[in-house]
DNA sequence: CAGAGCTTGTGCACAAAGTCACAAGGCCGG
DNA sequence: CCGGCCTTGTGACTTTGTGCACAAGCTCTG
């Protein structure tokens, strides 16, 4: 067994979990064989891709038949890192940080919630989902009971970094930002970025250069 | 002035949102001028690259000194077509969609929220940030009342084509969907899709990845 | 008004991603 | 057990994106 096959392209990773969340649906309806013709349809991609995707984590596929679909969602999950639980850490009680901490899809897809955290004094102690918001004194804490974790941030922008650094000195390793700021962290620690107002100002930019000759009639 | 410039390239679209915001945020501190390397550095980006997408944009630079912060501020804006306000229906008052109503970060880049609608009978008439849960049946209404408009998708994925279909019909010509399922639109509809398990899942890949041999000390 | 000092705008070479097309190879019916 | 059928896996090519490096051009100083 090759441990060090083919670096698997950015542009895979991202459509990986698109694919296992289609397979555990497919698994959901002991549909047993999915052909990459369908799995594309399903994922709104080209067929050529996603059977070029599934070739980096190695040939699982059967000619003529198509791909069994435990074994693949075996080693999709092996491949992605999702067959251990990863709690997350939500930093920030707000608006948003409740909505997530209320949110089963996290727990269901392998990312339980392991504890909300605040800095106003006034929120410590409120129940949010099934947890109750902890200071963020006791960040280090919980990061040390749950590793690996995932932290979240949902604080405003204006303390993001301030937030990221207290994540990484707690032992974060990963952090997905909801802040719209830049922040930046040690190279060895993974982020990534969700700013929802970017999404709809490029939403907006489509719209405004849409071929104004086409309308709404008519299906493709 | 050459209406049609040369076409935007995606990669660029996605960037211009991030250029938009770190401009404003540099008007706010009564900065007039700023170098590609500066913007480059707070966009964390390559400056070469901030220079070859504001060149898309048209020649708006002066060597030697720098861009104009407002006067490129008003060319972005115009690029990214948000010079006026587009007003966003958010479909689901769930967890999710309140916490979007309830975000004054919308409003402040010129997304004001237009409504809250859900098909929940029991939702309909509470309260939701500054408005009132309307019906389903109010959408055609709302979304001519206030066109363009954009719809964001807050409700279960099980649902997400069928009210995708929904915004559709009632002249929504740009989605957000928020839903972990695949939705298909007519050509001419601008759709975006955020999956936050899957970032998760991305962050999970990568940590799964990560070279053993770096730890967490020394920063880049 | 000339020359130094910056910073833009872009040609070019390279890297990454996407697409096509088809040979390789498994399955099944006769 | 052979040949037709189907679907994978991948080499070759196209398209898109990135980054370097430098000429062009503006400003300011002496
Ligand atoms: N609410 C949304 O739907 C939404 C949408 C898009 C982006 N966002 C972004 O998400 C972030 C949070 O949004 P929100 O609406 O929940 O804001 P919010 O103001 O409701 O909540 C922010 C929370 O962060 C806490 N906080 C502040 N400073 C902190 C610190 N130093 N350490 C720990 N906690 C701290 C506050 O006490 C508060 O509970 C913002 O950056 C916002 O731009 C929110
Ligand atoms: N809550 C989160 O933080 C979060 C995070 C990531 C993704 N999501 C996704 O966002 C979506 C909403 O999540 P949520 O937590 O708000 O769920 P939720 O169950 O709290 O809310 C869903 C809402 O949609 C409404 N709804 C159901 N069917 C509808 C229909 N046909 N038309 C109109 N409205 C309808 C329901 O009445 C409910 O109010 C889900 O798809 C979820 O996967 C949520």
């Amino acid at each position: 067994m090759d441990v060090h096959a083919r670096r698997i392209p950015d542009a895979t990773v991202a459509r990986l979990p698109e694919y296992l969340r289609i397979l555990v649906e497919l698994a959901g309806q002991r549909i047993d064989t999915v052909s990459s013709e369908r799995l594309a349809e399903l994922a709104g991609v080209n067929a050529a891709k996603v059977r070029k995707d599934l070739s980096y984590l190695g040939t699982y596929g059967t000619r003529g038949v198509g791909y069994d679909v435990d074994y693949l969602l075996f080693q999709m999950r092996q491949a992605l890192g999702v067959t251990q639980d990863w709690p997350v850490v939500v930093v920030g009680a707000g608006n948003l940080g409740r909505a997530l901490a209320n949110y089963a899809g996290f727990s269901d897809r392998g990312f339980p919630l392991a504890a909300v955290v605040d800095a106003d004094e006034a929120k410590v102690g409120t129940a949010v989902g099934d947890v109750t918001v902890r200071p963020m004194s006791d960040l280090a804490e919980v990061v040390k009971a749950h590793q690996p974790v995932i932290g979240v941030i949902a604080t405003p922008g204006a303390v993001a970094q301030l937030v990221a650094d207290q994540l990484v000195a707690a032992g974060v390793t990963a952090i997905l930002n909801f802040a719209p700021a830049l922040v930046s962290v040690p190279q060895n620690i993974s982020l990534r970025k969700v700013d929802l107002a970017l999404e709809l100002q490029i939403l907006s930019f489509y719209q405004s250069h849409r071929d104004p000759g086409t309308t709404t009639r008519g299906w493709p």
